[in-house]
DNA sequence: CCGATTATCCGAAGCGCTTCGGAAATGTGC
DNA sequence: GCACATTTCCGAAGCGCTTCGGATAATCGG
């Protein structure tokens, strides 16, 4: 591939700009960069030299000289399951095509299960190459967070780690969640509700459990540990704890909570393959993220749901980030997305115990 | 987020290395980077003084002294359909993981449908972000190609254009693929064989169809354009496709060869709803990328194939990017995959016209 | 008409790295 | 002991950009 560092056409600089329109490469750089001790007709010129010329700054010298780089990363693991593909796929078209959008560069790098991700991210942070991170599948006490606040790096996290945070997040309300799922459930006599809730150490999923367990206490019951499950969220999953939890013939719940929708599709399977009648025997409800499957209302029977696409995240997450970038006060970087409640032919009555 | 350009705990450079050991910043260098005019206690003592002080290089400073970023990218649209998502997942873990055990960054760029795919490389080409391309999905004639040739820009092609080609590439024979699997067709008396192969415009399908066509010609066929069809190669394609070739009552295909199993797993849907059998009615073959869904294998009757691991691409694909970056010779830089034949239970003799 | 403000502009330095050309120190042969 | 080669080191320049501090010219008030 012909003689490195020969470049074919080589790039347009400032100095070309500077050279082809005699003015010096300090204003050059002023008039593009729209600071305002230069007169409107010469920053014309030089927007019209430019374009001709096709100029594009180069950025590894402005990195250089500012200290940005107009390149963000994200590390994640490669997609535990197939089930997750799609997921994956939404969650990184969404993000590098936001941050596109938004004129900033997309670094992807894919993490081996082994390896620490703070290595990881430090090691990006090291060599100077990122201005920020997005970081998702934010953990409680998550040591990611705390590299980055401590080396001052600007990131955005999918998520909160805790109630009090000072750093910019985009997150839905999982409390409110799980809230109002129970609630739902309570408000028709449900006392004995089977959560299968997400993976351990979530902050989502702990959010969720504590809505859960505030509106369980609303009505003075116990949050019962055995009616709560940590774990991936797919359908098998669904499927064979509901079959266990159902297993139980003297204190069987009767109702399920599902902290997404393949998870009640495993629910569904496993009450279907038990002779369970929705919502006459058990009744169901789900948060929904809006995948492109399975459509919960057009489950058998529709399923009641909390919906969240979390398809709309990615689009502030990259917004966030770059008002970080940009020095935005963190007032205006700490969102909360909306979520509905959809009330379907899912849930019903207790039976009378 | 923090004071920009304030760094929490500022990186290392030469500079601080130089000053703690009393050398020249120059001879850091040299001894970072294996030179040989370096003694070898002097580089022992710098390897340890920047293990110690964890000195990272900007990758921004190297990549303006030497034009070498260590960052290469992808520029691909996300995938058209949810079928492709396993595929997707797939190549971008395959290269990002890949990449970053050869110490060189991945940037990702998933592109607008709209937007033109030149236009894009030659932004990022410009604002000299990249040392080089990953190019997939390779078409016959592709401008991508074209305009990284043009600008001399390192890259390498999952794919060829054109019989004789002078970048670096991997590919597999896909002459052989076509050929291999009409000839065993025809071995068997079949004369009347349908192709459903992949996208238009592709160098793949153009390959393999004129494999299919001089397979054909050696036993006296002449290629017939109703029985060659290019269209994504999901299983509903294959579906309709077979069901509208069956149509035709006077001149059946007697065989099916598909462009991959997806394709594949169509054919055996629609034979089995027009109640006929694989292979005393109709012989299927295919190429078989050995996704994980589905298994050739595992299909009723067993699939005989030609398989080719595409997951085996994404190794020697970012080996050999790296390989031109560091202007290895181009004999070393184009790779040919093996395909294997499976034969298994899908193929009969043409049944008596 | 003059000193002071304002609007435009520029030179030079510096970001962290590599590399060219030469300098200093060490070793070699006779 | 000397001319020479070899080994090991270093200063300075430069990659393309931003920015600080100051320069120049135009404008203004009185």
């Amino acid at each position: 591939m012909s003689i490195p560092g020969k470049k074919g056409a080589s790039l347009a600089t400032l100095k070309d700009l500077s050279r082809h329109l005699g003015l010096s490469v300090t204003q050059i750089s002023r008039a593009l960069n729209g600071h305002s001790d230069v007169n409107e007709a010469t920053r014309e010129k030089v927007m019209a030299a430019a374009r001709q010329l096709r100029y594009q700054p180069n950025l590894s010298a402005r990195k250089l000289a500012t200290g940005r780089s107009g390149t963000v990363g994200l590390v994640v693991p490669a997609p535990s399951h197939a089930a997750n593909d799609a997921l994956f796929v939404q969650m990184i078209s969404g993000l590098s095509h936001n941050f596109s959008k938004l004129d900033v560069r997309f670094l992807l790098h894919i993490a081996d299960e082994r390896d620490d991700p703070v290595a990881v991210h430090r090691k990006l942070v090291d060599s100077a190459a990122l201005d920020g991170f997005v970081v998702v599948d934010s953990r409680v006490d998550d040591p990611r967070v705390h590299f980055l606040q401590r080396r001052e790096v600007p990131f955005v996290l999918h998520g909160r780690t805790l109630e009090a945070v000072d750093y910019p997040y985009f997150d839905i309300d999982n409390y409110a969640v799980g809230h109002r799922l129970t609630k739902h459930l309570t408000a028709l006599g449900h006392r004995r509700i089977a959560f299968l809730n997400g993976m351990d150490g979530r902050s989502y999923s702990l959010a969720r459990m504590r809505g859960y367990a505030d509106a369980l206490a609303a009505v003075g019951e116990r949050f019962d540990p055995a009616l709560h499950r940590n774990g991936e969220m797919r359908q098998s999953v669904g499927l064979v704890e509901t079959i266990r939890l159902m297993e139980n013939q003297t204190n069987r719940p009767t109702a399920f909570i599902a902290g997404n929708s393949l998870l009640a599709k495993g629910i569904y399977e496993a009450l279907e393959a038990l002779s369970l009648s929705i919502p006459g025997d058990v009744s169901v409800v789900a948060h929904d993220d809006l995948l492109p499957a399975p459509e919960t209302a057009a489950m058998h029977p529709p399923l009641t749901v909390t919906e969240a696409a979390l398809q709309d995240s990615w689009e502030p997450m990259a917004r966030l980030l770059v008002g970080a970038l940009e020095g935005q006060p963190l007032e205006a970087l700490q969102l909360i997305g909306d979520i509905r409640f959809v009330e379907r032919r899912s849930v019903g009555p207790a039976p009378r115990g």
